[in-house]
DNA sequence: AATATTTATATCGTTCACGATGCAAATATA
DNA sequence: TATATTTGCATCGTGAACGATATAAATATT
């Protein structure tokens, strides 16, 4: 036989255990101040730019609302932000940053560099992280338009 | 502020959006046949060496055991294997496919490259995808280890 | 203006991931 | 051989992901 199944010769594989070992890695840094990796996820999305509806968070992170509306639920409960119902659309819930969130970013400055320098290694250094970065959101951009023309 | 912060010069963000979308594209070939992606992973590695105990299913897709059993007990559930209590090990459970596990391989067979071909773009071809397995074997390896030792 | 469609969010059910814990069989140590 | 430790697997609880579906508000169509 041919190594079309050969595990070892799939990319989703790869892309799925290191994604999942590097969430790992963000959880003894995360975790000490009540956070999962997506709820870090969206903290990033919200320091950047705060005050945003439900459905700018989830297209940001590429996650649909029915994942993203309890992960805010659970953060909600937690102080970090609060989901206020829209004024000029009431259909929209904008969600905010609380004084505990905002904070937040001080208590985590050192975890993106913690993180980011646990994965360099022999062929992942700065010079060739761009081309990786490139390949993944090739990746990315294409899987999105694929996946979307598969069900229309 | 500096980038550090930025989600769009995460790593991890591009590996996770990354698995997630490809994972999405495995669905509608996987779903006909009543598959998940993690359950094709499981067949992915019976289909090489069939008749394991669970630990060691486990180890080969790096996941853990209370993973893995469920996971495993839903397929016995479905017909595709059987566990059954280790000899010269009691503790052990073997896994083992049965007919329509095995067959499923031939029904399967187009799967790895129609996955395979929707992530070939520009940046992503037959040779660079060495260079990204690369560097994504070595993130694995690196933070196989770096989890473990802070575990000790 | 009344009706249809779209949009924003939420609810529900199922399946992972995974930390924590339990338990029994196997192995090591005393 | 009795006791301690390790190993293999399972159970439990929580938090994602996500397909399917629901609901109400906004927008488009008639």
């Amino acid at each position: 036989m041919d190594g079309r199944f050969k595990l070892d010769n799939q990319l989703c594989f790869r892309l799925y255990t290191a994604s999942r070992l590097i969430t790992q890695a963000y959880h003894p840094l995360l975790s000490q101040y009540g956070l999962t990796y997506p709820q870090y996820l969206v903290l990033l999305v919200l320091w950047e730019k705060d005050s945003q509806p439900v459905n700018d968070i989830a297209k940001r992170l590429m996650l649909e609302t029915n994942t993203v509306t309890p992960l805010l639920k659970r953060m909600e409960a937690e102080g970090i932000l609060t989901r206020t119902q829209g004024k000029k659309d009431a259909r929209q819930m904008i969600v905010k940053l609380t004084k505990k969130g905002r904070e937040l970013q001080d208590k985590l400055t050192e975890v993106p560099e913690t993180v980011g320098s646990s994965v360099m290694c022999q062929s992942v250094t700065p010079e060739t992280v761009p081309g990786l970065f490139r390949m993944l959101d090739d990746i990315i951009e294409q899987l999105k338009h694929n996946n979307n023309e598969s069900n229309s």
